[in-house]
DNA sequence: TTGAAAGCGCTAACAG
DNA sequence: CTGTTAGCGCTTTCAA
């Protein structure tokens, strides 16, 4: 009834249970015919290792451990839902699953991590949303605990953990370029507020494409909060005052909102005004004409991520450089035609 | 260096390894100045109990199971994000964390599950998109696997398992009603093909609300597949075919290409002809002018959830009866202004 | 109420 | 190349 052990299999095989444990984790010990044999035994009784007697063995748990944070209704961006699942893809294929959890307290993100590096739950942690300052690489690299973030150390000084990220700026610069190619020159930002690194960062890139081609950006750039209705107002003074022809937004939700007021005005977006969004949500592809906008190789991060835990894991001392990604622009109908 | 042990807190306890233990486990066995002392070289030390070692000799890893798949680009649904938090949220609560996997062969959902069967890795599954037909269900009760399943057995007969679910017809009911209330009498139903037997559930919905106000139905209902543009062609048809002033979707995609379609049409969505979508997704949330639509009651789902699992563990003989659960309507522009 | 002994299933180290 | 021994950290007997 039970399932089979190590004991079962080296019984049927005819062998010892080491041997049968070597047939698992270093067949190339055994010789052809005994590990053929003991490949039998472990086909035949469907012998899969006990986890947990591995785990406690070994003392790793192949499991790495993943923060969510609620979603956040009203907004465009589910950025977090392909992460999530190309995270888990890939750490599945080295051989680790992965383990969500919430912050049990209200505000502070550290109790999870700290019950799960306690109990020895999670061999090691993927880190996001660094940018808010929460703290949490600080404090796992206080504790030692092996962890990779996904997103670049902001605060963090001489931050030595591997990391991930995705040039925000690059994005953003590829938006503007996108838009002047098209022959714009009037070309406005609706971005968060200044305490957002995230949102300066994104402004960069706007600002830098804009200098290089030598267009003015003065009375072109908005501060708000990430919602809709901020959005909406932002792009209503922006038009009354400096009369862009076409926004940069730092997110999709904001985009969503510039969109809903050039609609207000009778203003086609494309058409009249060109309209670009930030993370290629569903918002994004779904809104008619369909909103260009950037989009984050989350995949590909996923995959440098597992790469780097991969390493992690084998030799922590050595800790590679950060791999920073660019992100690539799904064009839709926002963009509008080509104006020359 | 490495974590503490319970032999590590006994020893400053002065009390035997057993003792912890059972201050850990069974605090009422305990004197209480005994439990005191115990507790006092616990947080001294910063004990907590090694998991693997509790799992080996528990038999059990307080994991729960979530078969992820690949999230639908282009579609606006993100049930999926909403669902897999409070499940985390709810089950943490519970003493338990949730383990994700996706499908490692393209097309067979089982070996996912198989695997961590096998391997002793989780103590449960919560399976959901029981309605696809895959037999996740069947296939797991076959091998006596704990789980509960978020979605009722739809072709599962005799299933004796835990489930609960959203009543999708209810949904639909509760949009149509409103459509009605508001004064419509041509509602169409754009919904998914015959072989979805959710979008029939959803249907049915529909046509129970219409039959009830004496409403007609014919050449009404249309079934095409989930995406913007399918929605869009459905609802051109209908307009120039049947009529209608007002639209029920089986989605917020769908519902998203009928809003297309009227706008095209130089129709105002709510004013001139009342969506109402079905998922109340991001989209819904922050197109203009906010689209009505069916909110599944996730939280919910995941407490109900939770609660059958503890129970399925607990005595796994008897199971309860299946959860039903009705979803709420999300009331926004597109419902349009009262017709009366 | 507390302690001693045993063992969950596995793998690292070493002996043969 | 294969087998023996020991023990990871915990909890479940059972005895004191």
């Amino acid at each position: 009834m039970s399932a089979p052990t190590l004991a079962d299999v080296a019984e049927l095989a005819g062998v010892s249970r080491q041997t049968v444990s070597n047939a698992v984790n270093n067949p190339d010990l055994l010789r052809a015919d005994t590990l053929a044999r003991v490949q039998q035994a472990i086909d035949e009784l469907g012998y899969k290792p006990n986890r947990a007697a591995r785990n406690l063995r070994t003392r790793a748990s192949h499991l790495i451990g993943l923060r969510i944070t609620p979603v956040q209704e009203g907004t465009a961006s589910v950025v977090m839902d392909r992460f999530v699942h190309s995270l888990v893809e890939k750490s599945g294929e080295a051989g680790y699953h992965v383990l969500l959890f919430t912050d049990a307290l209200e505000d502070d993100p550290l109790t999870g991590y700290d019950e799960l590096l306690r109990s020895t739950a999670v061999d090691a942690f993927v880190v996001t949303d660094t940018y808010l300052g929460e703290g949490q690489a600080a404090w796992l690299r206080e504790r030692r605990a092996p962890f990779v973030s996904f997103g670049r150390p902001w605060d963090d000084d001489n931050a030595r953990h591997p990391w991930v990220d995705i040039d925000g700026a690059a994005g953003t610069e590829l938006a503007t370029r996108h838009l002047i190619e098209k022959g714009h020159d009037r070309i406005a930002w609706i971005g968060w507020k200044k305490d957002s690194v995230l949102g300066e960062e994104r402004r960069s890139g706007w600002l830098r494409a804009m200098h290089e081609a030598g267009l003015p950006t003065t009375g072109l750039a908005s501060r708000v909060e990430d919602a809709v209705n901020s959005g909406c107002s932002a792009a209503r003074v922006m038009l009354a005052e400096a009369g862009p022809t076409a926004f940069v937004c730092a997110s999709d939700t904001l985009a969503i909102g510039v969109m809903h007021t050039l609609a207000e005005r009778g203003l086609q977006a494309g058409d009249d005004v060109a309209v670009v969004g930030f993370d290629d949500s569903q918002v994004a592809q779904t809104v008619w004409p369909g909103l260009t906008s950037v989009r984050q190789p989350l995949e590909e991060a996923a995959v440098e991520l597992v790469k780097a835990l991969e390493g992690l894991l084998a030799t922590p001392s050595q800790v590679g450089p950060g791999v920073m990604l660019t992100p690539t622009l799904e064009v839709r109908g926002t963009s509008g035609p080509d104006r020359r």
